[in-house]
DNA sequence: CATTACTTTCAGGAATTACTGAAGATTCCG
DNA sequence: CGGAATCTTCAGTAATTCCTGAAAGTAATG
């Protein structure tokens, strides 16, 4: 107790645009927050001490850490000779950002592509029906080409990757030179 | 009225599928359906036929297509001599992408990012500050590579920016072959 | 310029989601 | 075993977000 506003202005900013974020996305304010938090920390945090310093309820920031850990954005550590349990979050912010995409795949991505697959397994027997069906392959194929994609990148070593964005405007401009000298075929290309 | 559920069950998983999509983004469950309504609709609808298939009220109808039209997915036509709004999805669902790619970094990238950089502005009065510093700036440079390479892929035709991606795997192992080859430079690269 | 055919706004109620304190587990320790 | 330290669950309430119907706004038409 007392121990007040020990967080500097700084990080009280990052914490609370966090909680604002947060909501954007699926994840709420407080869960935002507790992971700001711990993200900026220099040591593993105990679950009285993002209380404390959120000034959230204790049961609050339990289940907050509970849904962080099922996100796997934090990791359960302890301390020797010390009961309670510390979370803290992986060093590599690239590391970081495939857990995120990773998870969100998981949850989201692959529901939806297993639920247009069923879709496209139906006989349409409308023109409407059709219509929505070709629609929906569409969509399918490219969230299956994203992810493909996504995951070839994702199995690279974190810097060789970064190369690769890097390269993003090289390679980039290798290929609009030879899109200008095929001279634009561009049509429909309504693949196969 | 009595129009009754013209809406065939394929299409109406799809739509009901979006609706709880929609939830996990920013989203709401009804502006999720309408758009995915929307999105496999063979011609413009006007408010009333989608208040109708959804059974929304109109009024609720009408809010929806307002955030659609703010995030830029659903576009406003006209019928000659039909006074009546009607809408539709741009047909090029890799534009789609594009779209909501660019509305999300608008929306809630940029000022992530101009947050990160005034927080990296200010002196830091600790060694706690500090680390957090250095975590915000490790964030910043992260996502700011992502977007710089994503402005590129961005600028492509379609068909060259799928192309793209499907180097993704060879070129990956290329640069994998020069990693074993370079025997792994690792090391921080604390890129200056 | 009054009417009709639309669209939008908005106050308030309905539904959902977030948060809390109290009670219940669990684990360790003497 | 009894109690202390810690974590989790959960029922109820607080806060937020969503949705509606009624009213108001807008524009074309006769």
């Amino acid at each position: 107790m007392s121990t007040e506003t020990q967080l500097p202005p700084v990080s009280r900013q990052f914490v609370s645009h966090f909680g604002e974020m947060g909501s954007r996305w699926g994840i709420n304010r407080t869960v935002g927050q507790i992971y700001a938090l711990i993200f900026i920390s220099q040591r593993p945090l105990n679950a009285d001490e993002i209380a404390e310093a959120l000034e959230f309820s204790r049961s609050n920031v339990s289940m907050g850490l509970k849904e962080l850990q099922a996100w796997r954005l934090v990791r359960l550590t302890h301390r020797p000779g010390d009961r309670r349990e510390y979370f803290d979050s992986p060093a590599d912010v690239w590391e970081i950002f495939r857990l995120l995409a990773e998870e969100r795949r998981r949850r989201e991505i692959e529901p939806t592509l297993s639920m247009l697959r069923m879709a496209l397994l139906e006989t349409p027997s409308s023109d409407a029906e059709r219509h929505a069906q070709e629609r929906m392959r569409q969509m399918h194929d490219l969230i299956d080409r994203l992810m493909t994609w996504f995951d070839d990148v994702q199995k690279l070593a974190p810097e060789t990757a970064l190369q690769l964005m890097g390269m993003g405007s090289t390679v980039t401009r290798v290929l609009q030179f030879k899109d200008r000298v095929a001279g634009r075929t561009y049509a429909k290309t309504k693949e196969k």
